[in-house]
RNA sequence: CGGGGCGUGGCUCAGCUUGGUAGAGCACCGCGUUCGGGACGCGGGGGUCGGAGGUUCGAAUCCUCUCGCCCCGACCA
């Protein structure tokens, strides 16, 4: 490919709303411009990159036996409202309707289209186990996209579903995309984890999610620094003390004392100067089994899917004002729960707490000296997100949190769909049994700017070998030199015979531009061409990742970038 | 949905407070000099100042409405 004739509008600045380095990188590379929020052109330097992501995602999905399709991006109302999730899913799913005023949706994902497709076609236990995959645009209107391919609205997702006629098999298939999706990544020279993650509204009992390591990461993840023990932070659990606590024996008894408007946790602590971690914070939920308070030591972090598992909910909000008055019988910031007449649940770390300071029910007031087994009764459990430094629930390791981009995301969907939808088969028996499910994602798009994440320096972009947009690019310095021109050429004709796709700055720029661009574009080998070094019958080769040059002659330069080129 | 901010040429932004009929840098076109890490000089093209309405002799600038975008939070997962 020759520059000259690429679409390949590379910008000296970002514009001004690109935040993250892959956003701003990707759009001064001129791989992507936006059309509206959350939405963008891929220009050809971009959709390559993309097709390229593809490329392998596709070859270890057909290698892992799955088989590609292809359905549709807007789907009937109908099949939402069967499996329940037209009213679940809210506000992302984007609803529109024909002229006939019928409804429809943008696929944000496909598992019902495709338990749909598969319902009466996938009939006996003969005709499973089956995967079947697609590489297909989603539409998600999300509340906030963001950093440009990493958050979008629009976004291209390789979804697979996967059909068995029991558990066994669905473990298995749920092992063999493991095992492919490490794969996938490991060749898109991605550093990552796959790390216990929770299911969402896709539904399931658990779930892997792939995650590429990156400062910018929306996620949090916990990991061990001694095992192999990975998390989601809305999932990650620590080593919790085995039995109950011994009451002090010098206890004092519990006192009231005047906190004038000091609510939070801060305000008090300095307040009453006692540190943080001497508190036990009560928090009033209002949840679809009534009001509850959850009880978190002062310095740690409610956990609320943890407390939505851990009572079975369906759904859990901090209480507002008015339920808390109802509840404590006094304003916001001083509940506690001594004389709580509402459910109390308490984190494992609150049962050993002693001469703690709790609210008092009561506006203006915090009691002192309270001690968790002597003076309130709570149910324990695990309630509290994980901090760094926390000890690992495998082994005597420590968690280290760290920010990851999730890629990929494994679930197990058991007969979720399959039950409320009707998609059923006959086992050995002749009986008929609901289908189990899997389902597999990984986000195209955001594979490839969560490469850029991964691989950049203040110059551009240092595209890994399997993803790189072209795999060598040659630098004619100057293109009014008939040399130059000459040797370029050849060196450019012999590389594309050889099967290396190269791009050609036959542009007439000056030198310092093509390399800037170069740099920018990120190709992981240059080939500069000129004067100087041809009058020696030599070229220079760089890779993008290296700071050193070296020198070649031009009759084995084809060969050396072969070389460099080929190697990943 | 709440709070904050921004819409001026392809990109980055100034001008707005204190109305007087639009600017700079980069990019683009022409000529010349230059030519291995984002050159320089001269000349040039390009903007309904997001849109609509209003105030005014006169609006990018003041007022009202509206659309779009961004940030923080809530929400969602």
């Amino acid at each position: 490919m020759r520059f000259s004739r690429m679409l390949l509008p590379t910008l000296r600045e970002a514009p001004a709303d690109a935040e993250v380095i892959s956003h701003r990188l990707m759009i001064r590379a001129g791989m992507i411009r936006k059309v509206a929020a959350g939405i963008y052109n891929l220009l050809p330097l971009g959709l390559r990159v993309i097709q390229k992501v593809e490329g392998i995602v596709r070859s270890e999905m057909n290698r892992a036996g799955g088989q590609e399709v292809m359905m549709p991006l807007v789907l009937p109302a109908e099949l939402w409202k069967e499996s329940g999730r037209w009213e679940e899913y809210g506000k992302e799913l984007l609803r529109l309707q024909d002229r006939h005023g019928r409804e429809f949706c943008l696929g944000p994902t496909h598992e019902e289209i495709i338990t749909d497709m598969v319902r009466g076609t996938l009939r006996s236990y003969r005709d499973l186990p089956k995967n079947i995959y697609q590489i297909q645009t989603k539409f998600r209107d999300e509340i906030r996209p963001r950093f440009g391919l990493m958050r979008g609205r629009e976004f291209i997702m390789k979804d697979a579903y996967s059909f068995h006629a029991d558990d066994d098999s669905a473990e298995k298939e749920y092992r063999n995309m493991y095992d492919a999706y490490s794969r996938i990544f490991d060749r898109c020279g991605l550093s990552f984890r796959a790390v216990e993650a929770e299911t969402g509204t896709i539904g399931g009992r658990f779930s892997h999610e792939f995650m590429v390591l990156a400062e910018t990461g929306e996620d949090a993840i916990a990991t061990c620094n001694s095992c192999d023990y990975a998390a989601n932070t809305e999932r990650a659990q620590t080593r919790q003390p085995e039995k109950k606590a011994a009451i002090p024996s010098d206890l004092k008894a519990v006192e009231a004392v005047r906190t004038p408007g000091k609510k939070s946790v801060e305000d008090v602590s300095a307040f009453l100067k006692v540190t943080p971690a001497r508190f036990i914070k009560t928090l009033i939920y209002e949840t679809d089994k009534g009001i509850v308070a959850a009880l978190v030591r002062g310095d740690h972090e409610l956990n609320e899917f943890k407390l939505k598992r851990e009572l079975d909910l369906a759904f859990a909000r901090l209480a507002g004002e008015q339920k808390v008055r109802e509840a404590t019988k006094a304003p916001s910031g001083f509940a506690g729960p001594i004389g709580l007449d509402v459910k109390i649940y308490a984190d494992f770390s609150v049962r050993g707490m002693s001469g703690a300071v709790t609210g008092a029910n009561e506006s203006d007031t915090h009691f002192v000296n309270v001690c968790a087994e002597r003076d309130f009764k709570a149910d324990y459990a695990d309630l509290r997100v994980v901090r760094d430094g926390d000890v690992c629930p495998r082994c005597s390791g420590t968690l280290r949190i760290k920010r990851g981009i999730e890629v990929g995301h494994i679930f197990k969907l058991g007969t979720k769909y399959s039950e409320k939808m009707g998609a059923t088969f006959l086992d050995e028996q002749g009986k008929s049994r609901p289908i189990v499910m899997g389902c597999y994602g990984i986000g195209i798009g955001r594979t490839a700017a969560a490469s850029i994440e991964q691989n950049h320096d203040e110059s551009g972009i240092i595209w890994p070998k399997p993803l790189s947009p072209f795999a060598c690019e040659v630098v004619p310095v100057n293109v009014k030199d008939e040399g130059t021109v000459k040797a370029a050429e050849a060196l450019y004709s012999a590389l594309n015979d050889a099967g290396i796709d190269c791009l050609l700055d036959d542009r007439d720029e000056r030198a310092g531009v093509k390399f800037k661009d170069a740099d920018l574009i990120g190709i992981p080998v240059r080939v500069a061409v000129g004067e100087r070094n041809l009058k020696e019958g030599m070229v220079e080769i760089k890779e993008r990742k290296h700071a050193e040059v070296k020198l070649v002659k031009v009759s084995e330069a084809a060969e050396e970038v072969r070389r460099l080129a080929g190697r990943s």
